[in-house]
DNA sequence: GTTTTTTCCGTGTGCGCACACGAAATTACA
DNA sequence: TGTAATTTCGTGTGCGCACACGGAAAAAAC
C-alpha cells in the first residue's frame, strides 16, 4: 500500500521527472502544476523509499562534527565521537560520511579556526558542541546563511536555526544530585557545593547545576536544618584544591555531604581519601577514569552520567532524520539522568 | 570501493546469475564452480547491499511476538512491544511484519496454545517473554529445530541455540537496591525484603534480585549492625499485605528500610502512606503508574527501572541484524540498571 | 508570420540485488 | 549415433528513485 513517485505522477497527470523536480525543488516546473503536484503529495501522504532513495544517489551524506578534541587526561570528549560512529556504523549502508573537526576548548582562537575549516568543506550537516558563547553564534549564524543544518550537543546555545539540542537538562540534574546528598545525611549538616572551573560563567551547564541543586533545598521539607556552602575553585590543580579545602573544613564542622558540579569530582576525592573523610557523602559527574575510580573505592557515593555516548548517536541519527528521511526531530532532545553508584557501574561501561 | 554480485562473478568467469545462487545455496550449480565462487566471495570479502537486497526482495521478514498481554491493572508488558514497534518503525523501509501472540501469564494452558500458534505461522524469527520454564523450552526446541532463530526477553532461560538474551542481571539490581537502602539507614537498623507473587519460584528474577540484595550486606562493613527480614506474600490483595506488614511491624522495631522484590511496591507504598511511615526507605521496581504516584508523593524512594521498551527494542534489532545482515548478536545483551528518583522520572518517561 | 529564446516536461538509464525464464551443456538411455 | 532427461548456467526484468538529456510547447524577439 505504499504511494511510490509513479503513483503521484498518474495521480496528477503529469511523469515521474516532473514530480521529482517538485520533490527535490530543482525548478524548471510551472507553478500551476508544483502545486498540484504538492497537493497530491500530501493528500497521499508520499513518502520517500530511502532505500531506493539512497541506493539511486551516489554522493554520501557529509557531516562534520565540530567538538573539543580528547586527551589522555580527558577522554571525556571521545564518548561523543563513538556515539557518532556508532550510529553510522548502524547507519552504514546510507552512505554517511563523518569528517572531524576537533578544536582545542581552552584555545577561543583554534575554535574559531576550526569552525572556519568546517565551513570549506561544505558539509550537508553539522554537529557541534559550543564552548565559546559568541563565536558558536556567529558559526551557527553562518551555518544557517548556508543553509546547513546544524546540531547542538551537551550545552545548549538556544540558537533559534538549530536543528535540535541533544543533551541533559542540567538544572534537574543538579536536583538529582541534591536528592541524593539528602537521602544520605542527617539533620543539622553542612553540604559543600563545590565547582571546579577556570571560567565557570563559560560553563553555562555548571551554573545551571548550581542553580537545580540550590533550588532543591528550598522545596525541601528540612531546608532550615541544612546549610549549602558554595565554593569555587577557579584553578585546577591539586595542591590548590586540597588548601582551599583544608581551610573550608577548619571554618566549618558538620559538613556530611559535598557536591561537585563536574567532572572533577576525584579531586575532591583525592582529598577525602587522603584526609580519611570517607564518611561524607559525595557525589559528582562523568564516568571518567579517575571518578570510576574513587566509585570503586567508595570514596564517590554516586557520578551522575551525562551520556556522552548517546548524546553523539541521538545527535547522528537527527541529522540522518533530518537530511534523508526530512523529518524534523523535537527541538529539544534530553538525555536520562543516569545515576551510577558502583553496583550498576558495570552494565554503564560499554 | 564496494564488492558487487557482478564483480564476484566477472572473477569468478560465471555470471551474475550463478554467485546469486551460490550466496542463497539454491542449488543449480555444479559443485566445482560453488567452491570457486564461495572462495573468491570470501576472498573480495562481500557483503550484500541490504538496501538493494531489500529494495529488491518483496516478501517481509515476519517475526513473532510471544509476550504477556498487558491490562489496565499492568501495564508492564506494553512496553516491550512499543519498544519492538519503535525499532521496526525505525528499520520501516526494511519491510519487517511483527505479529503479536499475546498470552495469559496466569495460565500455563493458554502458553501452550500461543506456542502453537507462533509455530503454524511459520515466522522468520521469535521474540519470546518466558514465565513457563518447562513449556518454554520445549517451545524453543521446536524453534531450533525448524531453524527459527529465538530471542529470549527480561528473564533468561539460557538455552544453548537461542540468539541472544535481551534484559538485566537481576543479582546486580538486586545489590544496587540495597545500596540505596544502605545510603540511607541508620546503623542497628532492620531492613524488609518483601517479595510479592503467587509463586515466586516460577520468577526466577525474584530469586536472584533477593541473593543480590542479600549478598551485599554480606560484603559490607556495617554487616553486623544490620538485620535483614525476608517476607514473602502469596497473595497480592491489599487487605492481606497489610495483615502481614502490620504483624511484621509488631514483631519488629527499628524497620528502616523496605525492598520489594518487584512492581508489587505501591502495595507496601499504600500500606506506608496510610500508617504515616512515610520516613521508612522505600525502593521497588518498575516505572509503572501506581509505583510513579508514590514516587512522587516521595513515599517510594526510587524504583529500578528494568527498561522493558529498551529490552522489546534491542531485541528486534538483533533479530534484524541477524537475518538481513547475518550478524550474530552478544549471547548476552544486559540492560543497564537505572536507578529513578521524583527527580529524574520525567527524563525516562517517554 | 518566422525565428530565437525560454519555460516546461517526458523518457531513459542505472544504482545492486532477487528471481523467473529459457538456453546451453551434460548425462542418461535407447 | 540420436534423442530425451537432467543439470548447469546466462539473460532479462523490476524494485523505487535520482538525474541527465533532449524535445515540445510557450513566450519572446524580430
Amino acid at each position: 500500500m505504499k504511494v511510490r513517485i509513479k503513483d503521484i505522477a498518474d495521480s496528477a497527470g503529469v511523469s515521474a521527472g516532473t514530480v521529482d523536480r517538485v520533490i527535490h525543488n530543482r525548478g524548471e516546473v510551472s507553478n500551476k502544476t508544483r502545486k498540484r503536484v504538492i497537493g497530491i503529495l500530501k493528500e497521499l501522504h508520499y513518502e520517500p523509499d530511502i532505500l531506493a532513495r539512497t541506493l539511486a544517489s551516489r554522493n554520501p551524506l557529509k557531516v562534520a562534527v565540530l567538538i573539543p578534541f580528547h586527551s589522555p587526561e580527558n577522554w571525556f570528549w571521545k564518548k561523543p565521537l563513538s556515539g557518532i560512529y556508532d550510529a553510522c556504523s548502524e547507519l552504514n549502508h546510507f552512505k554517511i560520511e563523518i569528517r572531524e573537526f576537533l578544536y582545542d576548548q581552552f584555545h577561543k582562537q583554534d575554535f574559531i579556526e576550526k569552525t572556519g575549516e568546517v565551513l570549506d568543506y561544505f558539509p550537508d550537516a553539522v554537529i557541534a558542541a559550543p564552548v565559546y558563547l559568541q563565536e558558536t553564534i556567529d558559526f551557527f549564524s553562518n551555518c544557517e546563511k548556508s543553509g546547513i543544518p546544524f546540531v547542538s550537543v551537551n550545552d545548549n546555545i538556544n540558537h533559534p536555526g538549530q536543528l535540535t539540542y541533544v543533551g541533559q537538562d542540567s538544572r534537574s540534574s543538579g536536583r538529582v544530585a541534591a536528592r541524593l546528598i539528602d537521602f544520605a545525611v542527617p539533620d543539622d549538616s553542612r553540604i559543600l557545593v563545590v565547582s571546579i572551573a577556570m571560567d565557570k560563567d563559560n560553563y553555562s551547564h555548571i551554573l545551571r547545576r548550581e542553580e537545580g541543586f540550590r533550588e532543591y533545598w528550598v522545596n525541601s521539607s528540612r531546608s532550615q536544618g541544612i546549610e549549602i556552602i558554595p565554593l569555587s575553585l577557579a584553578k585546577d590543580s591539586y595542591p590548590y584544591i586540597k588548601r582551599v579545602l583544608t581551610e573550608t573544613f577548619q571554618t566549618y564542622d558538620r559538613i556530611a555531604g559535598i557536591f561537585v558540579t563536574n567532572s572533577r569530582v576525584y579531586q575532591v576525592a583525592k582529598y577525602l581519601q587522603n584526609t580519611s573523610k570517607v564518611d561524607i557523602s559525595l557525589v559528582g559527574y562523568d564516568l571518567i577514569n579517575p571518578n570510576i575510580k574513587y566509585l570503586n573505592k567508595g570514596v564517590i557515593d554516586f557520578l551522575i552520567s551525562q551520556k556522552p555516548h548517546e548524546q553523539g548517536y541521538k545527535a547522528l541519527v537527527s541529522v540522518f532524520n533530518k537530511l534523508k528521511m526530512n523529518k524534523k526531530p523535537s527541538p529539544e532532545q534530553l538525555i536520562p539522568i543516569d545515576i551510577i553508584c558502583k553496583e550498576n557501574l558495570c552494565c554503564y561501561q560499554v
